[in-house]
RNA sequence: GUCCCCAUCGUCUAGUCUGGUCCAGGACACAGGCCUUUCACGCCUGCAACACCGGUUCAAAUCCGGUUGGGGACGCCA
Protein backbone atom coordinates (compact mmCIF):
# COMPACT_ATOMS: atom_id res chain seq x y z
CA UNK A 1 0.00 0.00 0.00
CA UNK A 2 1.35 3.51 -0.71
CA UNK A 3 -0.63 6.40 0.53
CA UNK A 4 0.30 10.68 -0.66
CA UNK A 5 -0.59 14.12 0.64
CA UNK A 6 -0.77 15.90 -1.68
CA UNK A 7 -1.03 19.91 -0.78
CA UNK A 8 -0.70 22.46 -2.83
CA UNK A 9 1.72 25.37 -1.41
CA UNK A 10 -0.54 27.97 -1.58
CA UNK A 11 -1.16 28.57 2.09
CA UNK A 12 0.10 27.04 5.00
CA UNK A 13 -1.31 23.66 6.36
CA UNK A 14 -5.01 24.08 7.25
CA UNK A 15 -7.19 21.89 9.64
CA UNK A 16 -8.61 19.96 7.09
CA UNK A 17 -5.99 19.03 5.56
CA UNK A 18 -4.24 17.99 8.40
CA UNK A 19 -6.15 15.16 9.10
CA UNK A 20 -5.97 14.07 5.60
CA UNK A 21 -2.31 13.80 6.07
CA UNK A 22 -3.10 12.50 9.44
CA UNK A 23 -5.24 9.68 7.91
CA UNK A 24 -3.09 8.88 5.22
CA UNK A 25 -0.32 8.79 7.23
CA UNK A 26 -2.06 6.26 9.82
CA UNK A 27 -3.50 3.82 6.66
CA UNK A 28 -0.30 3.55 5.42
CA UNK A 29 1.12 2.73 8.93
CA UNK A 30 -1.12 0.08 9.92
CA UNK A 31 -0.70 -1.30 6.31
CA UNK A 32 3.12 -1.10 6.84
CA UNK A 33 3.05 0.90 3.52
CA UNK A 34 4.62 3.75 2.22
CA UNK A 35 3.32 7.67 3.02
CA UNK A 36 4.68 9.48 0.42
CA UNK A 37 4.17 13.64 -0.35
CA UNK A 38 3.50 15.71 -3.56
CA UNK A 39 3.59 19.08 -3.02
CA UNK A 40 1.17 20.08 -5.81
CA UNK A 41 2.74 23.44 -7.15
CA UNK A 42 1.33 23.75 -11.14
CA UNK A 43 -0.49 26.68 -10.29
CA UNK A 44 2.90 28.97 -11.23
CA UNK A 45 0.78 31.60 -9.86
CA UNK A 46 -0.07 31.46 -6.45
CA UNK A 47 2.41 28.56 -5.38
CA UNK A 48 5.21 30.04 -2.89
CA UNK A 49 8.19 28.52 -1.69
CA UNK A 50 7.52 29.83 1.64
CA UNK A 51 4.30 27.68 1.98
CA UNK A 52 6.19 24.65 0.74
CA UNK A 53 8.62 25.31 3.83
CA UNK A 54 5.61 25.90 6.16
CA UNK A 55 3.97 22.49 5.66
CA UNK A 56 6.44 20.58 5.57
CA UNK A 57 7.42 22.40 8.86
CA UNK A 58 3.69 21.50 10.16
CA UNK A 59 3.61 18.32 9.14
CA UNK A 60 6.75 17.63 11.50
CA UNK A 61 5.58 19.49 14.19
CA UNK A 62 2.45 16.74 14.25
CA UNK A 63 4.75 14.19 13.77
CA UNK A 64 3.59 12.77 10.55
CA UNK A 65 6.55 11.74 8.74
CA UNK A 66 6.71 11.11 5.23
CA UNK A 67 8.59 8.25 3.19
CA UNK A 68 11.34 9.71 1.18
CA UNK A 69 11.99 13.37 -0.50
CA UNK A 70 9.01 15.03 -1.11
CA UNK A 71 8.32 15.22 -4.99
CA UNK A 72 7.89 18.64 -6.48
CA UNK A 73 4.80 17.86 -9.14
CA UNK A 74 6.17 20.80 -11.43
CA UNK A 75 9.41 19.23 -11.73
CA UNK A 76 7.32 16.42 -13.54
CA UNK A 77 5.77 18.77 -15.62
CA UNK A 78 7.39 17.22 -19.09
CA UNK A 79 6.05 13.78 -18.11
CA UNK A 80 2.74 15.24 -17.91
CA UNK A 81 3.25 17.08 -21.29
CA UNK A 82 4.19 13.99 -22.58
CA UNK A 83 1.55 11.67 -21.40
CA UNK A 84 -1.25 14.87 -22.88
CA UNK A 85 0.61 14.42 -26.28
CA UNK A 86 0.53 10.72 -26.23
CA UNK A 87 -3.62 11.17 -25.55
CA UNK A 88 -3.61 13.50 -28.71
CA UNK A 89 -2.19 10.39 -30.22
CA UNK A 90 -4.86 8.30 -29.23
CA UNK A 91 -7.78 10.13 -30.44
CA UNK A 92 -8.73 10.45 -26.60
CA UNK A 93 -7.21 14.31 -26.49
CA UNK A 94 -7.81 17.03 -28.83
CA UNK A 95 -7.24 20.67 -29.43
CA UNK A 96 -9.37 23.60 -28.22
CA UNK A 97 -9.24 26.92 -29.49
CA UNK A 98 -12.22 28.57 -27.44
CA UNK A 99 -11.64 31.94 -26.09
CA UNK A 100 -11.57 31.77 -22.37
CA UNK A 101 -14.57 34.71 -21.95
CA UNK A 102 -16.82 32.55 -24.67
CA UNK A 103 -16.78 29.60 -22.57
CA UNK A 104 -17.28 31.98 -19.89
CA UNK A 105 -20.03 33.40 -21.45
CA UNK A 106 -22.38 30.24 -22.21
CA UNK A 107 -21.16 28.81 -18.81
CA UNK A 108 -23.07 32.05 -17.65
CA UNK A 109 -26.10 30.83 -20.02
CA UNK A 110 -26.17 27.45 -19.24
CA UNK A 111 -26.52 28.60 -15.39
CA UNK A 112 -29.03 31.15 -16.19
CA UNK A 113 -31.09 28.54 -18.06
CA UNK A 114 -30.93 26.14 -14.98
CA UNK A 115 -28.19 23.42 -16.61
CA UNK A 116 -24.94 22.60 -15.62
CA UNK A 117 -22.51 24.94 -16.67
CA UNK A 118 -20.21 22.71 -18.86
CA UNK A 119 -17.91 22.92 -22.02
CA UNK A 120 -20.05 22.43 -25.30
CA UNK A 121 -17.51 20.38 -26.97
CA UNK A 122 -17.12 22.66 -29.85
CA UNK A 123 -13.46 22.01 -30.96
CA UNK A 124 -13.85 18.55 -30.16
CA UNK A 125 -14.59 17.20 -33.59
CA UNK A 126 -12.50 20.27 -35.53
CA UNK A 127 -9.30 18.08 -35.84
CA UNK A 128 -7.32 21.51 -34.53
CA UNK A 129 -3.60 21.69 -34.32
CA UNK A 130 -1.47 23.86 -31.43
CA UNK A 131 -1.99 27.17 -31.52
CA UNK A 132 -1.08 30.31 -29.07
CA UNK A 133 -3.62 30.38 -26.37
CA UNK A 134 -4.81 26.90 -27.30
CA UNK A 135 -5.18 24.28 -24.82
CA UNK A 136 -5.40 20.24 -25.01
CA UNK A 137 -8.74 18.94 -23.48
CA UNK A 138 -10.08 14.99 -23.17
CA UNK A 139 -11.97 13.91 -25.24
CA UNK A 140 -14.25 11.89 -22.72
CA UNK A 141 -17.34 9.16 -23.13
CA UNK A 142 -20.62 10.80 -24.16
CA UNK A 143 -22.82 8.08 -22.70
CA UNK A 144 -22.65 5.12 -20.00
CA UNK A 145 -21.35 5.31 -16.34
CA UNK A 146 -18.69 6.00 -14.32
CA UNK A 147 -18.00 4.96 -10.90
CA UNK A 148 -16.18 3.07 -8.31
CA UNK A 149 -17.14 2.11 -5.05
CA UNK A 150 -15.51 4.62 -2.19
CA UNK A 151 -13.52 3.44 0.83
CA UNK A 152 -15.49 5.55 3.28
CA UNK A 153 -18.83 6.16 1.48
CA UNK A 154 -19.52 2.93 -0.73
CA UNK A 155 -20.41 2.67 -4.54
CA UNK A 156 -20.95 5.89 -6.33
CA UNK A 157 -21.88 6.33 -9.75
CA UNK A 158 -22.08 9.59 -12.30
CA UNK A 159 -23.59 9.79 -15.48
CA UNK A 160 -20.87 9.99 -17.97
CA UNK A 161 -23.25 12.78 -19.92
CA UNK A 162 -22.56 14.62 -17.09
CA UNK A 163 -18.87 15.36 -17.71
CA UNK A 164 -17.22 17.44 -19.98
CA UNK A 165 -14.27 17.31 -21.55
CA UNK A 166 -12.01 18.97 -19.44
CA UNK A 167 -8.78 20.74 -20.15
CA UNK A 168 -5.76 18.70 -19.26
CA UNK A 169 -2.67 20.72 -20.94
CA UNK A 170 -3.28 24.46 -20.07
CA UNK A 171 -2.20 27.13 -22.36
CA UNK A 172 1.02 28.10 -20.84
CA UNK A 173 2.20 24.34 -21.45
CA UNK A 174 1.55 23.22 -17.65
CA UNK A 175 -1.07 20.40 -16.87
CA UNK A 176 -4.43 21.08 -14.63
CA UNK A 177 -4.81 19.59 -11.61
CA UNK A 178 -7.13 16.29 -13.05
CA UNK A 179 -4.12 15.74 -15.38
CA UNK A 180 -1.30 15.93 -13.12
CA UNK A 181 -2.80 14.16 -10.27
CA UNK A 182 -3.23 11.25 -12.62
CA UNK A 183 -0.44 10.49 -13.60
CA UNK A 184 1.38 11.45 -10.65
CA UNK A 185 -0.29 9.00 -8.97
CA UNK A 186 -0.35 6.25 -11.42
CA UNK A 187 3.51 7.07 -11.97
CA UNK A 188 4.05 6.91 -8.35
CA UNK A 189 2.68 3.81 -7.88
CA UNK A 190 -0.28 5.21 -5.25
CA UNK A 191 -2.49 2.82 -4.68
CA UNK A 192 -4.97 4.26 -2.60
CA UNK A 193 -6.25 7.45 -2.61
CA UNK A 194 -7.88 9.29 0.37
CA UNK A 195 -9.00 13.02 0.22
CA UNK A 196 -11.57 15.39 0.85
CA UNK A 197 -15.16 14.87 0.06
CA UNK A 198 -14.36 18.14 -2.46
CA UNK A 199 -12.75 15.51 -4.60
CA UNK A 200 -15.85 13.23 -4.97
CA UNK A 201 -16.88 15.11 -8.35
CA UNK A 202 -13.52 14.58 -9.79
CA UNK A 203 -12.69 11.31 -9.57
CA UNK A 204 -15.12 9.99 -12.34
CA UNK A 205 -13.10 12.46 -14.55
CA UNK A 206 -9.73 10.75 -13.35
CA UNK A 207 -11.56 7.55 -13.93
CA UNK A 208 -11.47 8.34 -17.00
CA UNK A 209 -8.41 9.61 -17.67
CA UNK A 210 -7.15 6.81 -16.08
CA UNK A 211 -8.61 4.65 -17.91
CA UNK A 212 -7.76 6.41 -20.85
CA UNK A 213 -4.11 6.41 -20.05
CA UNK A 214 -4.30 2.40 -19.49
CA UNK A 215 -3.27 2.65 -15.71
CA UNK A 216 -5.00 0.56 -12.93
CA UNK A 217 -7.27 2.38 -10.84
CA UNK A 218 -5.98 2.84 -7.13
CA UNK A 219 -9.08 2.95 -4.29
CA UNK A 220 -10.49 6.08 -3.79
CA UNK A 221 -11.66 6.85 -0.37
CA UNK A 222 -13.37 10.42 0.33
CA UNK A 223 -12.96 12.08 4.01
CA UNK A 224 -16.16 14.31 5.18
CA UNK A 225 -15.60 17.44 5.11
CA UNK A 226 -14.71 19.80 8.66
CA UNK A 227 -17.03 22.41 9.22
CA UNK A 228 -17.42 25.24 10.95
CA UNK A 229 -20.13 26.03 14.07
CA UNK A 230 -22.02 27.52 11.80
CA UNK A 231 -21.77 24.32 10.08
CA UNK A 232 -20.49 25.97 6.66
CA UNK A 233 -17.21 25.14 5.56
CA UNK A 234 -14.32 25.45 8.13
CA UNK A 235 -12.68 28.73 6.55
CA UNK A 236 -10.58 31.91 8.46
CA UNK A 237 -13.96 33.18 9.86
CA UNK A 238 -14.45 30.91 12.38
CA UNK A 239 -11.27 31.33 13.96
CA UNK A 240 -7.29 29.63 13.28
CA UNK A 241 -7.53 27.77 10.42
CA UNK A 242 -3.68 27.03 10.42
CA UNK A 243 -1.82 24.47 12.35
CA UNK A 244 0.74 26.75 12.86
CA UNK A 245 -1.86 29.16 14.06
CA UNK A 246 -2.62 26.73 16.69
CA UNK A 247 0.94 25.65 17.31
CA UNK A 248 1.36 29.22 18.75
CA UNK A 249 -1.88 29.57 20.46
CA UNK A 250 0.14 27.41 22.96
CA UNK A 251 -1.65 23.52 21.53
CA UNK A 252 0.68 20.68 21.96
CA UNK A 253 0.58 18.42 18.75
CA UNK A 254 -0.23 15.58 20.58
CA UNK A 255 -3.87 17.14 21.58
CA UNK A 256 -4.15 18.47 18.01
CA UNK A 257 -3.61 14.76 16.23
CA UNK A 258 -5.54 13.19 18.91
CA UNK A 259 -8.57 16.05 17.84
CA UNK A 260 -8.53 15.84 14.33
CA UNK A 261 -8.30 11.64 15.05
CA UNK A 262 -11.55 11.76 16.44
CA UNK A 263 -13.06 13.99 14.23
CA UNK A 264 -14.56 11.45 11.96
CA UNK A 265 -12.62 8.39 13.07
CA UNK A 266 -13.48 6.68 16.45
CA UNK A 267 -12.70 3.24 18.65
CA UNK A 268 -15.47 2.56 20.08
CA UNK A 269 -15.45 4.66 23.37
CA UNK A 270 -12.15 5.40 23.44
CA UNK A 271 -11.30 9.84 23.41
CA UNK A 272 -7.40 9.58 24.22
CA UNK A 273 -5.03 8.36 21.57
CA UNK A 274 -1.47 8.60 21.05
CA UNK A 275 -0.26 8.38 17.30
CA UNK A 276 1.65 5.48 17.50
CA UNK A 277 -1.33 3.43 19.37
CA UNK A 278 -3.25 4.89 16.58
CA UNK A 279 -1.02 3.53 13.74
CA UNK A 280 -2.29 0.21 15.16
CA UNK A 281 -5.64 0.99 15.64
CA UNK A 282 -6.47 2.52 12.50
CA UNK A 283 -8.97 1.53 9.71
CA UNK A 284 -11.10 3.01 7.26
CA UNK A 285 -14.31 1.12 8.91
CA UNK A 286 -14.17 3.18 11.79
CA UNK A 287 -14.53 6.38 9.31
CA UNK A 288 -18.02 8.05 9.75
CA UNK A 289 -19.15 9.42 6.44
CA UNK A 290 -20.55 12.87 7.62
CA UNK A 291 -19.21 16.17 7.81
CA UNK A 292 -17.70 17.04 11.28
CA UNK A 293 -18.18 20.41 13.03
CA UNK A 294 -14.77 21.77 14.21
CA UNK A 295 -15.22 22.13 18.36
CA UNK A 296 -12.51 24.52 19.91
CA UNK A 297 -13.86 23.45 23.65
CA UNK A 298 -13.39 19.35 23.10
CA UNK A 299 -9.64 20.60 21.40
CA UNK A 300 -9.04 22.37 24.59
CA UNK A 301 -9.73 19.96 27.21
CA UNK A 302 -7.50 17.68 25.10
CA UNK A 303 -4.54 19.88 25.10
CA UNK A 304 -5.28 20.67 28.67
CA UNK A 305 -5.07 16.80 29.39
CA UNK A 306 -1.74 16.50 27.08
CA UNK A 307 -0.24 19.44 29.32
CA UNK A 308 -1.15 17.70 32.13
CA UNK A 309 0.44 14.48 31.13
CA UNK A 310 3.96 16.45 30.19
CA UNK A 311 6.66 16.30 33.22
CA UNK A 312 7.42 19.90 34.50
CA UNK A 313 10.51 19.80 33.04
CA UNK A 314 9.86 19.19 29.40
CA UNK A 315 6.94 20.97 30.11
CA UNK A 316 9.07 24.26 31.27
CA UNK A 317 11.13 24.46 28.17
CA UNK A 318 7.54 24.19 26.34
CA UNK A 319 6.83 27.50 28.16
CA UNK A 320 9.86 29.29 27.54
CA UNK A 321 8.86 31.23 24.17
CA UNK A 322 5.62 31.75 25.25
CA UNK A 323 7.07 33.84 28.06
CA UNK A 324 9.49 35.11 25.93
CA UNK A 325 7.07 36.12 23.56
CA UNK A 326 5.19 38.55 26.90
CA UNK A 327 8.79 40.18 26.98
CA UNK A 328 8.92 37.68 30.52
CA UNK A 329 12.52 37.26 31.14
CA UNK A 330 12.80 33.75 31.22
CA UNK A 331 14.33 32.00 34.31
CA UNK A 332 16.56 28.71 34.45
CA UNK A 333 15.25 25.38 33.90
CA UNK A 334 14.52 24.27 37.53
CA UNK A 335 12.52 27.58 38.14
CA UNK A 336 10.76 26.76 34.67
CA UNK A 337 9.89 23.26 35.23
CA UNK A 338 8.43 24.61 38.93
CA UNK A 339 6.76 26.98 37.62
CA UNK A 340 5.39 24.71 34.75
CA UNK A 341 4.31 22.32 37.53
CA UNK A 342 2.06 24.70 39.78
CA UNK A 343 0.06 25.93 36.43
CA UNK A 344 -0.12 22.32 34.96
CA UNK A 345 -3.61 21.64 36.30
CA UNK A 346 -4.56 24.91 35.12
CA UNK A 347 -3.81 25.70 32.19
CA UNK A 348 -5.82 24.79 28.71
CA UNK A 349 -3.29 25.99 26.26
CA UNK A 350 0.61 27.14 26.55
CA UNK A 351 -0.18 30.89 26.15
CA UNK A 352 -2.48 30.72 28.83
CA UNK A 353 -0.24 29.10 31.11
CA UNK A 354 2.18 32.09 30.27
CA UNK A 355 0.01 34.83 31.11
CA UNK A 356 -0.78 33.01 34.54
CA UNK A 357 3.03 32.55 34.81
CA UNK A 358 3.42 36.04 34.60
CA UNK A 359 3.31 37.09 38.45
CA UNK A 360 6.30 34.71 39.13
CA UNK A 361 8.69 37.03 37.09
CA UNK A 362 7.96 40.39 37.52
CA UNK A 363 9.26 42.67 40.28
CA UNK A 364 6.00 43.48 42.05
CA UNK A 365 3.16 41.94 40.87
CA UNK A 366 0.13 44.51 39.75
CA UNK A 367 -2.57 43.91 42.76
CA UNK A 368 -6.39 43.26 41.92
CA UNK A 369 -7.72 46.94 42.99
CA UNK A 370 -10.97 45.54 44.04
CA UNK A 371 -9.61 42.68 45.83
CA UNK A 372 -7.28 44.79 47.50
CA UNK A 373 -10.14 46.66 49.13
CA UNK A 374 -11.59 43.48 50.07
CA UNK A 375 -8.59 42.18 51.30
CA UNK A 376 -6.11 44.62 52.24
CA UNK A 377 -8.02 46.06 55.19
CA UNK A 378 -6.13 47.10 58.57
CA UNK A 379 -7.28 43.89 59.61
CA UNK A 380 -5.64 41.85 56.29
CA UNK A 381 -2.70 43.80 57.01
CA UNK A 382 -2.83 42.64 60.48
CA UNK A 383 -2.79 38.91 58.74
CA UNK A 384 0.01 39.65 56.48
CA UNK A 385 2.26 41.20 59.20
CA UNK A 386 1.85 37.82 61.31
CA UNK A 387 2.72 35.71 57.79
CA UNK A 388 5.84 37.86 57.60
CA UNK A 389 6.73 37.19 61.45
CA UNK A 390 5.77 33.41 60.66
CA UNK A 391 7.80 33.08 57.08
CA UNK A 392 11.17 34.55 58.53
CA UNK A 393 11.42 31.25 60.04
CA UNK A 394 12.00 28.60 58.15
CA UNK A 395 9.48 25.87 57.75
CA UNK A 396 10.47 22.82 58.55
CA UNK A 397 11.16 23.91 61.93
CA UNK A 398 7.24 24.41 62.64
CA UNK A 399 5.52 21.77 60.55
CA UNK A 400 5.86 22.85 57.74
CA UNK A 401 3.45 25.76 55.56
CA UNK A 402 0.58 23.96 56.16
CA UNK A 403 1.06 23.42 59.87
CA UNK A 404 1.80 27.59 59.94
CA UNK A 405 -1.53 27.79 57.98
CA UNK A 406 -3.49 25.99 60.86
CA UNK A 407 -1.19 27.62 63.53
CA UNK A 408 -2.00 31.01 62.31
CA UNK A 409 -5.52 29.97 61.75
CA UNK A 410 -6.03 28.73 65.24
CA UNK A 411 -4.19 31.89 66.77
CA UNK A 412 -6.39 34.57 64.75
CA UNK A 413 -10.00 32.06 65.50
CA UNK A 414 -10.38 32.62 61.98
CA UNK A 415 -10.98 30.58 58.82
CA UNK A 416 -8.02 29.14 56.66
CA UNK A 417 -9.04 30.67 53.59
CA UNK A 418 -9.74 34.08 55.23
CA UNK A 419 -6.17 33.63 56.73
CA UNK A 420 -4.52 32.78 53.26
CA UNK A 421 -6.11 35.51 50.60
CA UNK A 422 -4.50 38.42 52.02
CA UNK A 423 -1.28 36.53 51.60
CA UNK A 424 -2.34 35.14 48.08
CA UNK A 425 -2.70 38.55 47.13
CA UNK A 426 0.18 40.32 48.32
CA UNK A 427 1.76 37.29 46.83
CA UNK A 428 0.24 36.81 43.19
CA UNK A 429 -1.81 40.22 42.83
CA UNK A 430 -4.79 38.30 42.29
CA UNK A 431 -7.21 35.86 44.58
CA UNK A 432 -6.89 33.23 42.42
CA UNK A 433 -3.82 31.47 42.33
CA UNK A 434 -1.19 28.09 42.29
CA UNK A 435 -1.25 26.85 46.02
CA UNK A 436 -0.18 29.40 48.24
CA UNK A 437 2.75 26.89 49.57
CA UNK A 438 4.20 25.91 45.70
CA UNK A 439 4.05 29.98 45.23
CA UNK A 440 6.42 30.36 48.56
CA UNK A 441 8.37 27.69 47.29
CA UNK A 442 9.03 29.35 43.49
CA UNK A 443 9.03 33.26 44.41
CA UNK A 444 11.46 32.22 47.45
CA UNK A 445 12.27 34.06 50.63
CA UNK A 446 13.43 37.41 49.68
CA UNK A 447 10.77 37.85 47.19
CA UNK A 448 8.20 36.98 49.16
CA UNK A 449 9.26 39.53 51.74
CA UNK A 450 8.97 42.01 49.09
CA UNK A 451 5.72 41.50 48.16
CA UNK A 452 4.35 41.44 51.72
CA UNK A 453 5.99 44.76 52.54
CA UNK A 454 4.63 45.90 49.41
CA UNK A 455 1.57 44.91 50.00
CA UNK A 456 1.47 46.17 53.63
CA UNK A 457 2.40 49.62 52.42
CA UNK A 458 -0.58 49.68 49.52
CA UNK A 459 -2.28 52.76 50.21
CA UNK A 460 -6.12 52.06 50.15
C1' G B 1 -30.22 25.50 -11.12
C1' U B 2 -27.86 20.54 -12.18
C1' C B 3 -25.12 16.53 -10.26
C1' C B 4 -22.83 14.03 -5.99
C1' C B 5 -22.64 13.10 -0.76
C1' C B 6 -24.63 13.17 4.20
C1' A B 7 -28.49 12.86 8.42
C1' U B 8 -28.16 9.59 16.65
C1' C B 9 -27.80 14.56 22.64
C1' G B 10 -25.79 21.95 21.45
C1' U B 11 -20.86 19.49 19.53
C1' C B 12 -17.62 14.88 18.52
C1' U B 13 -19.36 10.05 18.42
C1' A B 14 -20.76 4.25 19.85
C1' G B 15 -24.61 1.36 18.08
C1' U B 16 -26.51 0.63 11.54
C1' C B 17 -23.16 -3.96 7.50
C1' U B 18 -24.92 -9.19 10.72
C1' G B 19 -33.13 -5.92 12.95
C1' G B 20 -34.55 -7.91 19.15
C1' U B 21 -29.44 -7.62 24.56
C1' C B 22 -30.79 0.38 23.09
C1' C B 23 -37.43 3.50 27.04
C1' A B 24 -30.02 4.44 22.89
C1' G B 25 -23.73 4.18 25.59
C1' G B 26 -19.16 7.41 25.97
C1' A B 27 -16.76 12.29 25.55
C1' C B 28 -16.75 17.89 25.30
C1' A B 29 -19.71 21.86 26.93
C1' C B 30 -23.45 23.18 30.55
C1' A B 31 -25.92 22.70 35.71
C1' G B 32 -25.65 20.84 40.79
C1' G B 33 -22.69 18.45 44.59
C1' C B 34 -18.12 16.48 46.99
C1' C B 35 -12.92 17.55 47.86
C1' U B 36 -10.41 22.18 49.26
C1' U B 37 -5.95 27.82 51.62
C1' U B 38 -8.18 30.53 46.25
C1' C B 39 -8.60 29.05 41.21
C1' A B 40 -8.15 24.77 39.02
C1' C B 41 -7.56 19.33 38.94
C1' G B 42 -10.14 15.02 40.41
C1' C B 43 -14.64 12.42 41.76
C1' C B 44 -20.17 11.96 41.83
C1' U B 45 -24.96 13.36 39.92
C1' G B 46 -28.01 15.71 36.36
C1' C B 47 -29.60 17.88 31.51
C1' A B 48 -29.78 16.27 26.57
C1' A B 49 -30.59 12.77 20.51
C1' C B 50 -32.36 8.12 16.74
C1' A B 51 -34.89 14.89 11.25
C1' C B 52 -39.95 13.76 9.19
C1' C B 53 -43.52 10.55 6.57
C1' G B 54 -44.61 5.88 4.70
C1' G B 55 -43.29 0.66 3.85
C1' U B 56 -41.15 -4.38 5.13
C1' U B 57 -41.23 -7.31 9.79
C1' C B 58 -43.75 -10.68 15.43
C1' A B 59 -39.93 -6.72 16.18
C1' A B 60 -36.56 -0.93 13.02
C1' A B 61 -31.85 3.98 15.40
C1' U B 62 -30.65 -0.34 12.44
C1' C B 63 -33.59 -2.66 5.97
C1' C B 64 -36.47 -0.04 1.66
C1' G B 65 -38.88 4.40 -0.58
C1' G B 66 -40.01 9.44 -0.32
C1' U B 67 -39.79 14.36 1.99
C1' U B 68 -37.10 17.94 4.45
C1' G B 69 -32.58 19.84 5.97
C1' G B 70 -27.23 20.34 5.54
C1' G B 71 -22.66 19.99 2.82
C1' G B 72 -19.79 19.61 -1.70
C1' A B 73 -18.86 20.20 -6.97
C1' C B 74 -19.93 22.57 -11.48
C1' G B 75 -12.27 26.97 -13.55
C1' C B 76 -6.67 27.21 -18.51
C1' C B 77 -7.49 26.64 -8.81
C1' A B 78 -6.06 22.60 -6.35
Amino acid sequence: MITRFAPSPTGHLHIGGARTALFNYLLARRENGRFVLRIEDTDAQRSRPEYTESILGAMEWLGLSWDGEPVFQRARADLHRQRAQWLLDQGRAYWCHCRPEDIEASRQRALAEGGKPRYDGRCRDLGLGPAPGGVIRFKGPLDGQVGWTDLIKGPIVFEASELDDLVILRSDGLPTYNMAVVVDDADMGITDVLRGDDHVNNTPRQILLYQALGAPLPNFGHLPMILGSDKARLSKRHGATSVMAYREMGYLPQALVNYLARLGWSHGDQEIFGLAEMEGLFGLRNVGRSAAVFNPEKLDWLNAHYIKETPPGALGGLLAPFLAARGLAVPGPEVLAKIAATLRERSKTLAEMAAKAEFYLVGLPAIDPASAKKLLTAEGKGILARWREALAVPPGDHGGFEGLLRGLSADLAAKPGAVAQPLRLALTGSTASPGLFEVIDVLGPEAVARRIAAAIALEP
